[in-house]
DNA sequence: AAGTGGTCTAGACCACGGC
DNA sequence: CCGTGGTCTAGACCACTTC
């Protein structure tokens, strides 16, 4: 073929976003702002490609990149419509994040913050030496002044030196380790269960003695694959039920 | 363009297997037959597109779906390597396939089968009128022996017309609505929260009175999106945890 | 420099859905 | 029937990695 690229070509975009990212942006926004409600007809291949002035191909790949995606559906003979809204099924998200997208007041009480070396239970299941110096950080979660769970957090002492006790209080952990110490969270492995109450639990959780408690284990990974932190949750069953969407 | 296709085109398969779905299986099966391990490179478009005789974007199109899967991973510029074996986390699986991977024995005992009309609640997660006919699965579960959760199921009636109570002592439930009724299972919605052992319910799992278990409610969906059984599971804490993993 | 994946063209035919 | 998505061609250039 001739070589005819480069010289009067006025959609190719070297260096640029590429044309299929910003299809997928364009219907993107329609969606977001509202022009396009869930069940909407997209517009087809033929047209976005007419539209965009790019090939068949091209106008595709933005529509199968926002199938995967899940923003749309598409239907043989059909056309391309706008799926349902998203439930965050299996997000990971901070209990601050939880609270704010109810949209209540998520407030906690640190209750621990040391340093111990001890734990090697926990310090084997973020692959760290047995007597590892780990931070230890106990809150009682609160939600409108009702204690909600108890969560005990391990985290590397020596990487997080400077974590300071008043920063917990209000700012959420997740968004302290991404800002300050530029560790993208992943994705957690959980461990549930069901267990009873102590005494001490109780008391902070305001419940009664062994009434039961959903108990969360979970190891955080970063965006690098290297465990984080490690994550004891107890949680008010009474409170607070836990959403899983699980696959065949 | 000149009309060329079906005329000399060897490589066309209409109404046959696509040929990226034909590379895929060629390369799934090096993967599974052990030639191809982990890490390993896997052909390159292009060495693809020789070996099939096929266009760039068709070996492509292979690699790119396989990527999806999980099977292979690509980096730019370097190749297309073999995937890390997938680790099966939040798999929805049968206790039946559950106990098999642990090799134990499972069995059931069926508690309660019958047609109730009254559980509204259950109908409406169902996404049926309030008072449809439903079949009620009660069963007891246990692995050697042992009795480890009690689950209840509920099914529309009228569907599942033919459901014998003795097809279950043995059989998956799964494997019974595949198989006879050709629905498959595509995944659950699943709420969980923990509860104390009710007298009736201690005893038949063998454990102390308001002993914590772990409750999992799920709302079971075909692949056709449609809702296909709902399912209430009252787990031994002591005996089963779950595992999921959730993503930021 | 050679090879790889990422983007893209300008078309084609097929199978399916709804009118 | 017509429009839709699904598959496919035979190339092209770009950006990146590895040597």
């Amino acid at each position: 073929m001739i070589r005819m690229i480069g010289e009067f070509m006025p959609n190719r975009h070297p260096n640029g976003i590429p044309a299929y990212q910003k299809i997928q942006a364009t219907i993107m926004e329609r969606i977001e702002n509202g022009q396009l409600k869930p069940g909407d007809a997209v517009d087809s291949e033929r047209e976005l490609a007419k539209i965009h002035q790019v090939s068949l191909m091209t106008a595709r790949h933005a529509l199968t990149a926002l199938e995967r995606e899940g923003m749309v559906q598409r239907r043989r003979g059909a056309g391309t419509f706008v799926a349902p809204p998203k439930i965050h099924f299996n997000k990971l998200t901070s209990f601050t994040e939880q609270m704010a997208s109810r949209s209540l007041s998520a407030c906690s009480k640190v209750l621990t913050f040391e340093v111990v070396d001890n734990e090697h239970e926990v310090a084997a299941r973020l692959a760290l030496a047995a007597n590892t110096r780990l931070l230890k950080l106990e809150r009682l979660r609160l939600a409108g002044d009702e204690p909600f769970a108890i969560e005990t957090c391990y985290l590397p002492a020596e990487e997080f030196a400077g974590l300071t006790r008043s920063s917990l209080v209000r700012g959420s952990l997740f968004s302290i380790l991404e800002s300050t110490y530029g560790i993208q969270i992943a994705y957690a492995d959980e461990e549930m269960d069901a267990t009873a109450a102590a005494p001490a639990t109780a008391s902070l959780l305001k419940v009664a003695r062994d009434q039961p408690l959903l108990r969360i284990r979970q190891v955080i990974y970063s965006t690098k694959g290297k465990a984080a932190l490690y994550v004891l949750g107890l949680y008010r069953s009474d409170r607070h039920t836990l959403l899983v969407r699980r696959f065949r």
